[in-house]
DNA sequence: GAGTTTGAAACT
DNA sequence: CAGTTTCAAACTC
């Protein structure tokens, strides 16, 4: 076995090891153990990717580089952290044994810690990085670190070492393996002033609160998804409910490392429908979906010092040549094979970006993607002319003109135009539904972007100070209209409604204009329209609520499907007859505070929402809707960070009203409304509010 | 593609 | 909370 530069890696400081991960989590943690404790490749886990290179990767320190008791910080800038570098390491044998990846645990002082806080840069924005710590065993008396004899699998331990070395996948992620994880990682933040406050306001209680010692801890934060926490018991029954739910090909990055956690923690827990260890953010609808993602991961590793992007790179580098090179861009499953061994792999040959995806030359990352052959960037790429602020030119028009192509698409960009705006206010219908903006767009001076995620936060929180509900789905489903047994019997459809209704003057109801017409439902008692002629229902129910089938609804919306036909649209209504309403519209929305929550297991159909709500927290109803033939376009109605916000099995649905005041438990009520929660960054709760009938919002 | 219309969002 | 302004999408030509 060569290290990273080719040198034998020996494994022969395992107790020197023991010894001094055991004085570091003594210096970090406050709880001491009653026992000495075993600390499964503490420091090596440590991959603090965005403080300097110290933390970065200290797998890829070899001992030969590292003399033991080398100071890291001494010894990592020159240890250059490539891509060639990882992948010589990551692409060695997959059955490679445990000893080849013995690295050097380097000794961490204290001082170095407070020292690398004192220089990190994470004190801007949000933070963004993925932690993932390692097990603190109180039960084994010997590392389960590779080299040692743990009967810990080679594959297994790979992937660990994998996981570990994926150090960014542009989700703001913290795994824990164990509460002793969170614990340390809690014992740092104390010590770190300095340290984010945005994202430790938010945590820092739940971890210490809710979390630690139930096993595990995820947590994810971004502008969008701001943070979840999971214990195992619900990574397991997401996971299951998720990945039983049929041929979902856009199953997306947050979810990998779902998969990787259950891999890591459950070897023995089958992923239904995926190999183990499959990573399965490499499914991707299409390449333009992919590059989407791309875009908001490289934008956002911008945040970063540039030590973090060299592990978010080759991530994400793998990521898009997944995509573009699956034959079957719904099913990626011949990568699994390779996914163990390769995470660190790209081809940028293979590489098959949209037209308009091109990184800005200017951009500083950019450099680095470049070096290590991941992207292709072309300096005068006029495509890219809006990037940062930036005027409109041939390349954007061409987008505008195929603008709706994919803008209906769940969690799609929505391809605004804003001018002015600078998409940091609801005209911005990116900003609105929750999305970066990404190239596709055409808007100018735009800030909706993860480089000003800060900014997008605190806009975000002002807007929803005034109007909680302003990120809510603009259409809700009525869910008083049904009850358990018709739902089950599917035969009576769900009504929908816009929650605030409109307010139309002269379009009758019967253009776009109106948000009713354009969502696809009747106009209710909510509308202040005039002269409505809304084809789904009009507001006097002319054409009775939209829960009762009528030719005329169904005709709206075959018109309607014909008009975006042309225009390349995704058919929004249905055709199908058989239901008036054409949303069976979310029973929830968010009022919260805060209301984002992460997609780590995020389901990206309705019915996968529905298999997840309907067993977790809507027993008998949700689950129901599943066959609903409107599901998927209901589905693209609920705002992607809503959507993700039912994603939050364990603490993340909570009754709540929309003047913020505690109304129920989380459950379904006699009413048979359903109520969910969210809980404020200040850990406060805040409410959401049941849909019971069509509430006065 | 430019200009107009429209109504939601934002502002006062 | 009502009136006004701003804004961007929808629409028309």
């Amino acid at each position: 076995m060569q290290s990273v530069s080719g040198t034998p890696v020996k494994n022969n400081n395992c107790n020197n090891e023991e010894a001094l991960l055991f004085d570091f989590i003594q210096t970090l943690s406050p709880i001491k153990p009653v026992k000495p404790i075993c600390v499964t490749q503490m420091v090596t886990s440590l991959a603090f990717d965005s403080l300097p290179s110290v933390f970065t990767s200290p797998q890829l320190i070899s001992k030969h580089r590292i003399p033991t008791g080398h100071s890291v910080l001494d010894s990592l800038p020159q240890q250059e952290i490539t891509y060639e570098n990882l992948r010589t390491v990551v692409h060695s044998d997959e059955s490679m044994s445990c000893e080849e990846h013995q690295f050097e645990a380097p000794r961490i002082t204290e001082s170095e810690i407070d020292r690398l806080y004192g220089q990190s840069s994470i004190g801007t924005a949000a933070v963004s990085r993925h932690i993932i710590l390692p097990t603190v065993s109180e039960d084994h008396e010997q590392f389960e670190s590779p080299g040692v004899k743990s009967g810990v699998e080679p594959k297994k331990e790979l992937f660990r070492w994998e996981c570990r070395n994926s150090l960014l996948d542009g989700n703001d992620m913290f795994v824990f393996n164990s509460p002793d994880g969170a614990e340390i990682l809690m014992s740092l933040a104390s010590r770190s002033p300095d340290w984010n406050q945005t994202f430790f306001n938010s945590l820092t209680p739940r971890f210490l609160q809710n979390e630690v010692g139930k096993g595990r801890v995820v947590a994810q934060m971004n502008p969008y998804q701001q943070h979840t926490l999971l214990d195992s018991s619900s990574l397991i029954e997401c996971m299951d409910n998720v990945s039983t739910a049929g041929d979902h090909p856009s199953v997306r990055y947050p979810e990998d490392y779902v998969a990787m956690s259950m891999e890591q923690d459950f070897p023995n827990k089958p992923i239904p429908g995926h190999h183990h260890g499959l990573r399965r953010c490499l499914e991707y609808e299409t390449a333009e979906r992919a590059a989407s993602d791309f875009m908001q991961l490289a934008a956002g590793c911008h945040l970063r010092d540039d030590t973090s992007l060299r592990g978010i790179a080759p991530e994400i580098g793998f990521h898009l040549d997944a995509a573009a090179m699956s034959p079957n861009k719904h099913k990626c499953e011949h990568l699994s094979a390779e996914t163990r061994c390769s995470t660190m792999r790209i081809s940028p040959v293979s590489l098959e970006l949209p037209e308009y995806v091109h990184m800005p030359p200017h951009a500083p990352f950019m450099s680095d993607v470049s070096k290590e052959g991941l992207l292709l960037v072309e300096d005068d790429s006029p495509a890219y002319g809006n990037f940062n602020g930036e005027e409109l030119n041939e390349s954007s028009l061409q987008r505008k003109r195929h603008k709706g192509e994919n803008s209906g698409e769940k969690g799609a960009c929505k391809r605004c135009n804003c001018k002015k705006s600078k998409c940091l206010k609801l005209y911005c219908e990116c900003f609105a539904a929750g999305v970066f903006c990404t190239d596709p767009c055409t808007c100018q001076q735009c800030l909706n972007k993860p480089i000003h995620c800060n900014i997008v936060i605190e806009t975000r929180k002002q807007i929803e100070s005034r109007n909680p509900i302003a990120f809510a789905p603009k259409v809700i489903r009525d869910s008083s209209s049904q009850d358990d047994n018709e739902v089950e019997s599917s035969k009576t459809p769900t009504s929908a409604r816009h929650k605030k209704g409109c307010n139309c003057k002269r379009s009758g109801c019967s253009k776009k204009y109106c948000e009713c017409y354009q969502s696809g439902v009747g106009c209710s008692f909510n509308c202040r329209c005039e002269g409505c002629k809304n084809s789904f229902g009009r507001k006097d129910g002319s054409f009775g609520s939209s829960d009762t089938v009528t030719d005329s609804t169904s005709q709206a919306a075959e018109e309607h499907n014909k008009k975006h036909a042309k225009k390349g649209v995704h058919p929004t209504y249905p055709r199908t007859s058989s239901c008036l309403s054409p949303f069976p519209q979310a029973t929830f929305m968010s009022i919260s505070k805060r209301p984002r929550s992460s997609s780590l297991v995020m389901p990206t159909t309705l019915d996968q929402t529905n298999r997840l709500l309907g067993k977790l927290y809507f027993p008998g109803s949700w689950s129901k809707l599943e066959n609903h033939p409107f599901t998927k376009s209901a589905e693209d109605e609920v705002p992607r960070i809503l959507r993700n916000c039912t994603n939050t099995p364990n603490y993340g649905l909570k009754t709540s009203s929309p003047n913020s005041k505690r109304v129920s438990p989380p459950n379904k009520g006699k009413d048979g409304c359903f109520v969910l929660t969210a809980e404020a960054r200040s850990g406060r709760r805040m409410m959401l509010k049941s849909i019971p009938s069509f509430p006065s919002l």
